[in-house]
DNA sequence: CCTCTTTTTTAGGTATACCTAAATCAGGTA
DNA sequence: TACCTGATTTAGGTATACCTAAAAAAGAGG
């Protein structure tokens, strides 16, 4: 298995996150906004990554991972995810700041370092936004988990994973001193996609980026 | 200080340790073979570094670094040495296998995470092959030493650096149990630059290449 | 001082990955 | 069904950083 390129393996790692959102295939327009680049751009790559089947594509349709390509991407989001958590256990970083380091050093780590550091962590199973670390050969442990919004009021949920996209999001969580695991009780939901919540340091309305951000496993 | 790109950021790095050695201007002939590149390509690069104003060059006569160039290979340098000993630190990786980790992560390395590093490991002034780390405001302290392969017969040297280019000669030297720090004394010197020395560990033949590598304190 | 060799630069080309502007396709609406 | 709109692709261009082949400059030897 060789390596690829930093934009390919951006690209890989968009279009398995896009897939596993919206399930079906990935569209130019989507991955063109997600990655922040031209759909010229979009298109031009698909039609590289499929010359490397790593994708399937099909003009006009939008492209689905091959396993080739699915194989990759968990590589460069084991890479990833392993690099927050050993950032985070080494160097006491906290979690709004791993994405970003962790996002320029990835494609930089060969492949035997990155076991090294995943002996040295214990092979952790997620990272420290909640995230399941794949394993080696390409398995990924999903709990199941649903958004936050989608509690009714008075329903409760354990924290299990928070968006690492906005750092924010995550400087906002700390302040109020939530974090993964802890529980949080839905007081009332607001027409915008806001909750109100019970949690352990009080009562907090969490407003619809801050939601969104946050997945639970609920009936706790 | 904007950031480089990492090939110019390798060319200052390269054209700094050149002119270290070989104190005068920079040619293009040393700079490609260093690098590992063609002529061309070192030609056209040191255009652009002058024109970024890095290096002050005269087309045939080679280049040297301005101040800027000079405190940007420096830059770089710090980022690698810290990240080598990180690496051996938090990782317990040789002295052998923390160099080509460096040289890949050094580009990624933000300025940010660079100085947490360094205050997590205390602000080392060395790293693990001995090099001094530049600090951030750019003073380097240059020990001074000279190469093993210049001692006489019956002298004897501390081993205060290790060149990092040669893995084969790092592991070499563990083999042996000759380390940094150690006290070595010359018993011949072979004509084609290797030498006999007495180590702790006994008495050992090392070759050309082993003894260019190192560098001592004499007169202990 | 002139040639010969080595070094260096110029000329021209490749691959990657981005861009803007223009053309084309797909799907919904009248 | 014909059109319109938005999504997508094509066409053509930029910057980086590498390459080979050929030309030009520098330096050494006779």
């Amino acid at each position: 298995m060789r390596s690829f390129s930093p934009a390919v393996e951006d690209y890989l790692k968009a279009i398995y996150r896009l897939q596993s959102e919206a399930g079906d295939r990935v569209t130019t327009n989507a991955l063109c906004g997600w990655l922040g680049v031209t759909a010229p751009s979009a298109t031009e790559m698909l039609k590289k990554l499929a010359d490397l089947r790593l994708v399937a594509y099909v003009p006009y349709r939008g492209a689905r991972l091959s396993e080739a390509g699915r194989r990759a991407a968990l590589g460069v989001i084991r890479r990833h995810r392993l690099l927050e958590a050993f950032l985070a256990e080494t160097l006491g970083l906290s979690w709004d700041k791993i994405h970003d380091e962790a996002e320029a050093l990835e494609h930089a780590l060969s492949p035997g370092l990155c076991e090294v550091i995943a002996a040295r962590l214990g092979d952790p199973r997620t990272d420290p936004h909640g995230d399941p670390i794949p394993t080696r050969d390409g398995r990924v442990a999903e709990t199941p988990s649903q958004s936050l919004g989608s509690l009714q009021p008075g329903q409760r949920g354990r924290v299990a994973r928070v968006s690492d996209r906005e750092p924010a999001v995550l400087r906002f969580l700390t302040a109020r001193d939530i974090a993964l695991g802890d529980i949080l009780q839905i007081r009332e939901v607001h027409p915008g996609g806001a909750v109100t919540v019970t949690a352990r340091s009080g009562v907090h309305l969490l407003d619809a980026a801050v939601t969104a951000a946050i997945r639970v496993e609920a009936g706790q």
